[in-house]
DNA sequence: AAAGTTTACAACCGCGAGAGT
DNA sequence: TACTCTCGCGGTTGTAAACTT
């Protein structure tokens, strides 16, 4: 009997790896015939010396008769994307929004091509940003009540924050940080409270999201007066910040908008503008080359495609999702630090991981009550 | 051209959930 | 309740093909 095997397997000596096409050709015939049934009963009746854990794997990833097979196109690995940024590693959930793939099949993809694609893009997005940083400080400093990061547990409680001409971004894992910046680590967890916006640009009911971001937890878009003056001022415009989707390598929000862009609308800041959605995950606008890396820890994916230029329900998120932040910011009491006596808490501002560095020569915005 | 390395993806493994007994 | 069986999932490994040196 085999060291390991399925307990299905131990019976009886079952070949192993890849499969022949004479096999196949068993497998094929016995089900088109009679269905799967008991996939322990399968190699028996259809005269194969494999455990019926192979012969269902076999067949749903590689037999089924309505597997697309092929590369994936464009418009596939932006679904994928925005999908695992939405859903993490839930590879069936998200093969199910893939008509004619496998789980398999998504996540071979995203290990081996996407993955690296992003890591690389935000490699570059991340020197982009670094020689980007006079002129955003600059600008930050026009507004610096919401440029900047926050933090925020599991009680919606905003735990840390830090403003932006208090970072440093490493250009390059080589590009040593200028004197006197320490790490930090933006150790957070996710935020069940409020407003998802990067979901609320798409169908919420069409995903299978974590409770805390399930369309009951996200307020409908009301066209209220201001909103639609929003919407008219931008007319085609789209809106898109980046990272505050829950991702397995950050869920820090980015409080800021578009540093090329200081206007501001009935009080909240005007949101990043990208032009070229369509390309997943090469957007080049310098809105979302500013708003990623930033907004990441490790990297939070980027979000494209979906997000077309005529669709104008983001904008009214986000604006839900700024207002929903500034009154957090307006009603600090309200606030808890990563010190505090919530015993729910499991996060310390040290050590740290991510690739920040916080100025101590600036003045400290955390929130520290 | 051969050897070495990387990539793409097929296949395996262990685990957990759920149903049945 | 405890046990077994089956199925499905996600992480991981194995390997043929493609690519590089």
């Amino acid at each position: 009997m085999g060291h390991g095997h399925h307990t299905c397997c131990n019976k009886q000596k079952v070949k192993r790896g890849l499969w022949s096409p004479e096999e196949d050709e068993k497998l094929i015939r016995h089900i088109t015939a009679y269905g799967h049934g008991c996939w322990s009963a399968v190699p028996r009746l259809a005269g194969l010396q494999r455990c019926g854990k192979s012969c269902r794997l076999r067949w749903i990833n590689y037999l089924r008769p309505d597997l697309k097979r092929g590369s994936f196109s464009p418009q596939e690995a932006a679904l994928i994307i925005d999908l695992h940024n939405i859903l993490g590693n839930k590879w069936a959930q998200i093969a199910k929004h893939l008509p004619g793939r496998t789980d398999n099949e998504v996540k071979n993809f995203w290990n081996s091509s996407i993955k690296k694609k992003l890591m690389a893009q935000n490699l570059s997005d991340m020197a982009a940003v670094s020689s980007d940083l006079a002129s955003i400080s600059n600008l930050t400093n026009s507004r610096s009540t919401f440029q900047g990061f926050c933090s925020i547990n599991q009680n919606s409680n905003l735990i840390q924050t830090a403003q932006m001409d208090q970072i440093y971004i490493p250009a390059a894992q080589n590009n040593p940080p200028p004197p006197g910046f320490d790490q930090v680590n933006f150790n957070t967890s996710l935020l069940p409270g409020l407003p998802s916006f990067p979901i609320s640009s798409l169908d919420s009911s069409a995903y299978d999201l974590p409770p805390a971001w399930t369309p009951s937890e996200y307020q409908q878009p009301q066209l209220i007066d201001h909103q639609q003056q929003f919407i008219k001022q931008e007319e085609t415009s789209m809106f898109i910040t980046g990272g505050a989707a829950p991702t397995q390598f950050s869920n820090q929000l980015p409080l800021m908008g578009a540093y090329e862009d200081t206007s501001v609308i009935n009080g909240m800041p005007k949101l990043g503008e990208m032009t070229n959605g369509n390309d997943y995950g090469m957007c080049s606008s310098s809105a979302l080359q500013v708003l990623e890396p930033v907004s990441a820890s490790g990297f939070s994916g980027f979000h494209s495609g979906l997000y077309a230029s005529d669709m104008q329900v983001p904008a009214v998120s986000h604006i839900q999702f700024i207002q929903s932040l500034m009154s957090a910011f307006n009603s600090s009491s309200s606030f808890s630090s990563s010190s505090s006596s919530s015993p729910s808490l499991s996060m310390s501002p040290l050590p740290c991981s991510g690739p920040f560095l916080l100025n101590p020569n600036q003045p400290s915005s955390w929130v520290n009550p």
